[in-house]
DNA sequence: ACCTGAACACCGTTCAAGT
DNA sequence: ACCTGAACACCGTTCAAGT
């Protein structure tokens, strides 16, 4: 590999998330990326204040990739959609969304794209007060994707289920489910789609009977 | 401090939460926790064979501090006395709810838990199907969390909020809301017990329409 | 202005050796 | 059986120096 271009900011950035995309977030390392690059570690310093602020600005580019919202729908579809579009953007590279849970404040992207669903559901009629908690449930969830508890497709050694009768019935019911997918695992879209639909619909009932947390005071 | 006791399991993990507990798990390394046993870094590794396992060995302590469930009572408050109850031992360690989105697997401790969950939404009436994608839905927050996109208590140096107009007026209807609270944060018990609500009420109504994700077929 | 080289203060883990 | 010491192959980041 020559040594081509001067080395800048959005070059350092779409290596890191080409190599992430390749090698995962564990991997990924100022001295794995330099090497990547053809230059000494040190370099990257340059253009990155460290490995936090990498790590923020290629989340910052995916975040950049979630389509904008589309025409004037209704708000359930409209921030349905929306959140969909972020599961692709996430799908798309596996590693984001464990990048997102290591930071504790968002990224500019990130607080623009949270600006833009809020304001979905504002014009949807719904109050500020209920938005807030609104977003609270949705959690990261409104970036497409949850955490899920097992990763059940990975089953290389699964340990013995005979003292966990309950939980064996569950997976049976999803292998028997989803003949049709190999290996027999859960459908993941299909799940992210169900929770998702519950929590809109319930917000939907919630904003229909005019639900406040706020208690009215009368006197 | 004296060494007095020989090293055991037991007492590696013991120290080992507590150091967590203090200067949380991303400081906590085999080298510190070593030195902290006033021993030397290898002698840990005769009781945990490596640092995940380590890991492990802590959250199955604190998941084993939940509370049993109580006795018969129906599903909904009985599910959601348990998630209550698994949130406060996480609240106990701050650090444990990190872990667990760092393991792949689940610890035999947390599958017990599962396991006695979906025993009493079984008992409670829901299908198995239904209940398999009640668990996918809960995820993580059926162990007492969820993942928050934004830590608003920690307002150190807050980013210009003015190009985020609809970010800011949700944050100001919950300053607004709560007056009592110390810095006008949000109230995060309520929140995830309202996510938890519309949740468990969502699927409350899916159980009393016999909802079901594989399709009748006739003929 | 941008890149380099050496160094610092750490990691998790191996191996062979001690008691 | 349990603990030790030295070493290996890594980290992120500093600093002073090069061009």
């Amino acid at each position: 590999m020559v040594k081509t271009l001067r080395l800048n900011r959005d070059r350092v950035l779409r290596a890191a998330i080409e190599l992430a995309d390749e090698i995962g977030l564990e991997q990924l390392s100022m001295r794995r990326l330099a090497q990547e690059l053809d230059v000494v570690p040190m370099a990257l310093y340059k253009h990155v204040a460290n490995k936090d602020e990498l790590i923020d600005g290629m989340l910052d580019m995916i975040v950049t990739e979630i389509d904008p919202p589309g025409p004037g729908a209704e708000w359930k579809p409209a921030v349905r959609q929306r959140i969909l579009s972020a599961r692709r953007a996430m799908l798309r590279h596996r590693w984001a969304s464990r990048a997102i849970e290591m930071r504790q404040a968002p990224t500019p992207a990130i607080l623009a794209y949270l600006n833009s669903v809020i304001g979905i559901l504002r014009a949807g009629g719904l109050s500020a007060n209920l938005t807030h908690h609104v977003m609270h449930a949705l959690g990261s969830r409104v970036l497409g994707f949850t955490q899920e508890l097992y990763t059940p497709g990975d089953a290389r050694e699964a340990p013995d289920m005979t003292p966990f009768p309950h939980v064996l019935e569950i997976a049976m019911a999803a292998a028997h489910e989803n003949d049709s997918i190999v290996g027999g695992g859960c459908d993941d879209q299909f799940e992210f789609e169900f929770a998702l639909d519950v929590l809109l619909d319930g917000f939907e009932r919630l904003k229909d009977q005019n639900w406040t947390s706020t208690p009215i005071r009368y006197g």
